[in-house]
DNA sequence: CCATTTACATACACACTGTATGTATGTTAA
DNA sequence: TTAACATACATACAGTGTGTATGTAAATGG
């Protein structure tokens, strides 16, 4: 019953589709190793084969997840030239993306807590974050947004947008909450803004 | 070898205090009970008497960490009197009290995971999310504020200080990590402060 | 075409949760 | 004061799930 190469490579594949369906639906503890390969028509020993443990496979699952969406972004992000548009369309391509019910538990939910905090993030930093830590870099660069700190503002976005993410689906039965969480968005390139202007000597400080 | 009322009290305060240091090392999956209760000189018939199951004991340990947490916010935000510091306070506090390692896996991480992210959520909202919607109302009802959605504002800044906090923890080494986060912080309460000027006619918008 | 590797299946050991039941002590009401 | 009951655990066991060791047939490479 041995297959070959490229047979192999769709079992790889198979494997990581049906995980990510039941790691969406049951989360990563409610999801049986034994129920997956049930349903790809294999056994157990077909993903000890492939993966190391459940918690390998659950990484390949998420970065599949993380490509997704960060192409997303990346794309319509592109679909403007202005820096702040940019910016303002890529945020909105996250969590539009990551709102989605195969993306949202396994990226934002069980993603830091089986991988644990550092490992997700590092994952991410090649993904999503990169984007967004690359386009606050470029404003930076081109004086639209003042000398801040970058990586302490590219966290606290990311998170603001994670957290949003997660709020929206909850809140999926009001079309407008969308326009609400990117008016939130809005008030933070604002500050940038008025800090940049500052900086340029525009304006003056406030108390 | 059964104990008395204040007794049983006693043994419940000491399991969630071990549980706690043992869902703070381990994380909630690799914290196995028995080891919880050996700590305690027990057995494991003890936390299936006094909780429904592993997971009770962890939502009890998670309140307990909540309010610690909100107290700390609640108490430091009203060292001032001007609502603009007390938001910056009451941030600062969070972010100083989270970061620290017996709070923040269990609230940050493993807490969304392990109840799912709306029964932590709902907890969430008696303590320090709470305080943080209540400020910015406040803020709003003075005007400080522009009519800007309050929910979304909030979980926009809350999970920006959550992401901030896993972020701090982890740039522990530096310093200056600290400040950073809380200009971070300062951006997004500049956007505010702009839109606020904006709803009452003193500067118009720009492009 | 033979040796070796690969892609799985099978069987088993182990860890952990949860449940059913037992038991001794505290509590309360007649 | 004591019998009846509730409470606070301990003990034993069943079930589920992961991981590992081993088996096996087909594919691959020389």
């Amino acid at each position: 019953m041995r297959r070959s190469k490229e047979e192999a490579a769709e079992t790889i594949r198979q494997l990581i589709d049906i995980a990510r369906s039941h790691f969406t639906e049951h989360g990563y503890a409610g999801a049986a190793l034994e129920s997956i390969v049930h349903e790809a028509k294999l056994t157990r020993g077909a993903v000890y084969h492939h993966f190391r443990n459940k918690k390998e496979l659950f990484r390949s699952v998420l970065e599949a997840v993380q490509k997704e969406v960060a192409d997303r972004v990346e794309r319509e992000a592109a679909a403007s030239e202005d820096v702040w548009q940019q910016l303002y369309l890529g945020c909105r391509a996250f969590v539009t993306a990551a709102v989605e019910e195969r993306n949202k538990r396994i990226m934002l939910i069980d993603g830091p807590a089986i991988l644990g905090w550092e490992a997700w993030r590092a994952m991410d930093e090649n993904h999503s974050m990169r984007l967004l830590r690359g386009q606050l870099e470029t404003m930076q660069r081109q004086g639209v947004i003042g000398p801040a700190p970058l990586d302490a503002m590219t966290h606290f976005l990311s998170g603001a947008l994670n957290e949003t993410t997660l709020w929206l689906a909850h809140e999926s039965a009001r079309t407008a909450a969308l326009e609400e969480a990117m008016e939130a968005v809005g008030f933070f390139m604002e500050g940038f803004k008025r800090q940049a202007e500052r900086a340029t000597g525009k304006i003056e400080p406030a108390g």
